[in-house]
DNA sequence: ACAACATGCACCCCA
DNA sequence: GGGGTGCATGTTGTC
C-alpha cells in the first residue's frame, strides 16, 4: 500500500538520515570565495532525468538574472519515496516548527509569481536591509527544489563562478548519486537540507520556495560570521531553513487574514450515508491535522484504510474495515496546496472524505455494530446538496484548513465576515426549519460551524447514531442519501434551494433512487414528531433498498444489499436465518420478519422475508424504497417505507410481472396510508 | 472476470 | 393445483 510504503520510507529514512547526519561531513555549500568547503561541482546538464529547473525559467523574478549567481537547491525528496507525491502535486507542505529567525543572514523574499518584486518583499527585507547585508541581486533561490519538470536546457547552466552557491549542482550530484547507488545524499549539510525539505515539503510549497531568494552576499556574510567550518555552515543552513519556515508562517498568517478561516455554515448530515462502510481513502481533513506550525509526525497509515468512496462502487471503494483513524498518507498533496491554489477545484469526493474524516477520526473503536468497524457516518458526494455546494465546500476546505492551522490568529474582521456569512445562511434556511427546533439548532449550528471540532464531538459520542431530532430540523447543507432526504423535510429544502437534480448512485439499489423531491418527506418529518421521536433518540442508519418488482411482489421478501446487510444486521450462522422484529417508523407497528440468506454463487443473498404485509401497509411499490435503522439505545430495528411519488411511465408503472400473479401489492387503501391490520403486529 | 442483485422456476407441501 | 420455499440463472455494474 502506498501509505505503508510512505510510512516505512519515512521511518526508515528518518533513522537513516539521522545516521547520515552523524557520519558525513561534506558540505552543501560551494563557494570558493568564502572558503567554504568544496562541494563537488556538477554541471546541471540534461543528463539528469529530472534535473532542477532553472529558476530563470520558472520564476519571473529570476528570468532576467541570468548573469546573477543563483545558488540553486533542488529537492531530492521526490527521489526518496515521496517522489510521487511531489510530482503529482508540485506543491507540498509539511509543518515546520516555528523558528525564531536569526538575523545572521539576509534573505530576500519575493512573492509568488503574480506578485514578484521588491514591493512584495516581506518585512524581513527591512530587517536585513538595516543590516546592510543586501548587496546584490545574487540570490539563492531554493524554489527549484520543487521543480520536477522541464529538464534544464543546456543553455541554462548557471554560472559556476566562485561566487555561486551551487545548490543546483549539489542537488544534481545527490540525485545522480542516488540513481547510481539508490542512496540518499551523504553530505552532512546535504542531508540536513534534504531532511528539512522532506519534513517541510508539505508546508512549504513550490510557490513558497520560488518566492524565497537568498542573497548570496548575505549568505557569504553570514557564513563568515558563523565560520566556514562544518558547524558554522550547518548553523547557517539551519538558520536559512528556519527563516524559510518563519517566512512561511507569516505568509500563512496573512493568508488567514485575507481569507475567513471559518467555513460557511455547513453541517454534517444527520443521517448516515446509505453506504456507511464507505470511507475515504485519503483523508485530508484540516480539522484533524495538527497545527501547521507544529512538527507534524507522519500520520500512521493503516493498511485497512483502503481507498474508499461515498458509495461502494463509485470509486471502487472497498469496505472500510477499520475504525482506526484515517491515515493521511499523502495528505500533503491535495489539501494543503489546494488551499492556496485558488484555481484548484475540489472534487466532491474530497468533500465527502473530509466530512467523513471529521467523524471518523473520532470514531475510533466506537462502533457497536456487528462488524464493529463499518458503520461510519459519512457524506456522499452524490447528494444533491453536496453537489450544489461544491464551491462552498471548496471554500470550506480552504478556510477550514486555515482555521485549523491559524484559527487562533484569525482577525476580528475575519470573524465578522464569518459570522455575517453564517447569519445569511441561517436566515436562508430559516423558513425551512421546524419552528420548534429552530432556536436550538441555530445555536447548535453556530457552534458547530465555528468549530469543526464540535462537529466531531457531536458525532463522536455515538458516531453511528443519527439524531432524529436533529435530522428533522437541523439546517444541514447537504444530505447524503435518500434515507436522509426521506427523513427530513430539511433535506428537501436543501435540494430545492440548490435546485440541483439528484444524482444517481452507482449501485443498483442506489441507482434507482427516486427523485429527491419526495413528497413523503414532509410526512416523514411529521412522522418523527408524531411518533414522539425526540432529539435524544439515536438511530443508526443501516441500509436502504430501492424496491424492485420482486421485492414488492407477492413473495413477501426483499433482497437486501449484501454489504450493508453483512455489516449492520445480525450475522447469520445457520441457514435458518433469524427472526427480526422491525418497527415501522411510520406507524410504530412491529413486523416480525425473517432475515436470512440464500447461498448464491459462492456468495450469499440476504433476504428480509415476511415483508409482504409491511409493503402492503405502506403501499410500497416498485421504485419506492425502504430504509432501515437501528435504535442504538435499545437495539431494536426500525424500518421505514418511503414512497416515491413521481410520475412514472405507465409502461413501467403497470409493467406486469411475468411470474407473479399478484403484482399490485399496494392496495389503494394501503397507498392512502390506512394500513390494514398488520398480521405481524405485536 | 467477478460480485451483487433480480427474478425465474423447480420442487415440495398441503388443501 | 395453488402457493411457498429455496436455488439457479440471468442481468448489470464494477474492477
Amino acid at each position: 500500500m502506498k501509505g505503508e510504503e510512505y510510512q516505512e520510507i519515512w521511518l526508515e529514512r528518518q533513522e537513516q538520515e539521522q545516521d547520515l547526519l552523524d557520519v558525513y561531513e561534506a558540505s552543501i555549500f560551494y563557494n570558493d570565495s568564502t572558503g567554504l568547503p568544496d562541494f563537488p561541482r556538477m554541471s546541471s546538464s540534461s543528463s539528469a532525468p529530472a534535473p532542477a529547473k532553472p529558476i530563470a525559467s520558472s520564476s519571473p523574478s529570476a528570468s532576467s538574472s541570468s548573469s546573477a549567481s543563483w545558488a540553486m537547491l533542488k529537492s531530492d525528496a521526490e527521489e526518496y519515496g515521496e517522489k510521487k507525491s511531489i510530482s503529482n502535486n508540485n506543491d507540498n507542505r509539511l509543518t515546520p516548527p516555528v523558528a525564531s529567525l536569526s538575523a545572521a543572514t539576509s534573505m530576500e523574499v519575493l512573492q509568488p509569481p503574480q506578485s514578484y518584486g521588491d514591493a512584495d518583499c516581506m518585512d524581513m527585507m527591512e530587517t536585513f536591509g538595516s543590516m546592510e547585508l543586501i548587496e546584490s541581486n545574487e540570490i539563492w533561490d531554493p524554489s527549484s527544489i520543487f521543480q520536477t519538470e522541464q529538464p534544464p536546457q543546456e543553455s541554462q547552466h548557471y554560472p559556476q563562478n566562485g561566487d555561486s552557491f551551487m545548490f543546483e549542482e549539489i542537488n544534481i550530484e545527490m540525485r545522480e548519486r542516488e540513481r547510481e547507488q539508490n542512496k540518499p545524499p551523504t553530505d552532512e549539510l546535504g542531508v540536513l537540507f534534504f531532511e528539512w525539505l522532506k519534513s517541510n515539503k508539505e508546508s512549504i510549497s513550490a510557490e513558497d520556495m520560488r518566492s524565497i531568494k537568498l542573497r548570496r552576499a548575505t549568505v557569504e556574510c553570514a557564513s563568515k560570521r558563523l565560520g566556514s567550518t562544518k558547524d558554522g555552515l550547518k548553523q547557517l543552513l539551519k538558520l536559512i531553513l528556519e527563516w524559510v519556515e518563519q517566512y512561511q508562517l507569516q505568509k500563512k498568517q496573512r493568508l488567514a487574514e485575507l481569507n475567513p478561516p471559518f467555513p460557511p455554515p455547513y453541517q454534517e448530515p444527520p443521517l448516515q450515508n446509505p453506504n456507511p462502510n464507505s470511507l475515504p481513502p485519503n483523508i485530508n481533513n484540516p480539522c484533524c491535522m495538527p497545527s501547521t506550525w507544529v512538527p507534524l509526525p507522519r500520520p500512521p497509515y493503516y493498511p485497512t484504510t483502503a481507498v474508499m468512496a461515498a458509495t461502494p462502487g463509485l470509486y471502487g471503494g472497498d469496505p472500510y474495515g477499520s475504525s482506526v483513524p484515517v491515515p493521511v498518507p499523502n495528505y500533503a498533496q491535495s489539501m494543503e496546496y489546494n488551499m492556496l491554489d485558488s484555481s484548484q477545484t475540489w472534487p466532491p469526493s474530497q468533500y465527502a472524505m473530509t466530512a467523513q474524516y471529521n467523524q471518523f477520526s473520532e470514531n475510533n473503536n466506537n462502533n457497536n455494530n456487528r462488524s464493529n468497524n463499518n458503520s461510519i457516518p459519512m457524506v456522499t458526494p452524490l447528494s444533491p446538496a453536496f453537489v450544489g455546494y461544491g464551491n462552498q465546500y471548496q471554500y470550506y476546505q480552504r478556510s477550514g484548513n486555515k482555521l485549523v492551522k491559524l484559527g487562533s490568529s484569525a482577525t476580528k474582521e475575519a470573524r465578522k465576515k464569518r459570522m455575517a456569512r453564517q447569519r445569511r445562511f441561517l436566515s436562508h434556511h430559516h423558513h425551512h426549519q421546524h419552528h420548534h427546533h429552530h432556536h436550538n439548532h441555530n445555536q447548535q449550528n453556530q457552534h458547530q460551524n465555528q468549530n469543526p471540532d464540535r462537529q466531531h464531538h457531536r458525532l463522536g459520542g455515538d458516531q453511528n447514531c443519527l439524531n432524529v431530532g436533529q435530522a428533522s430540523s437541523a439546517n444541514w447543507d447537504y444530505w447524503p442519501n435518500a434515507a436522509a432526504l426521506a427523513s427530513s423535510n430539511v433535506a428537501v429544502v436543501a435540494v430545492e434551494a440548490l435546485q440541483q437534480p439528484p444524482l444517481v448512485q452507482s449501485q443498483n439499489y442506489q441507482q434507482q433512487q427516486p427523485q429527491w423531491r419526495v413528497s413523503s418527506d414532509s410526512k416523514a418529518s411529521s412522522d418523527w414528531q408524531r411518533q414522539g421521536w425526540e432529539p435524544e433518540m439515536n438511530l443508526k442508519f443501516l441500509l436502504q433498498k430501492v424496491l424492485k418488482q420482486s421485492d414488492v411482489g407477492n413473495l413477501g421478501r426483499i433482497v437486501l444489499p449484501k454489504k450493508e446487510a453483512e455489516i449492520h444486521l445480525p450475522e447469520l450462522e445457520a441457514r435458518d436465518g433469524i427472526p427480526i422484529a422491525m418497527e415501522d417508523i411510520g406507524t410504530s407497528q412491529v413486523w416480525n420478519m425473517r432475515y436470512w440468506f440464500w447461498p448464491n454463487n459462492k456468495s450469499r443473498m440476504y433476504l428480509l422475508e415476511n415483508t409482504g404485509d409491511f409493503v402492503q401497509a405502506n403501499g410500497l411499490q416498485e421504485g419506492d424504497f425502504i430504509v432501515m435503522y437501528s435504535d442504538v439505545k435499545c437495539g431494536k430495528y426500525l424500518i421505514r417505507g418511503v414512497k416515491v411519488r413521481q410520475p412514472r411511465p405507465k409502461s413501467e408503472a403497470k409493467k406486469p410481472s411475468k411470474s407473479h400473479k399478484n403484482t399490485h401489492t399496494a392496495s389503494p387503501s394501503a397507498a392512502s396510508g390506512s394500513s390494514p391490520p398488520p398480521s405481524h403486529r405485536e
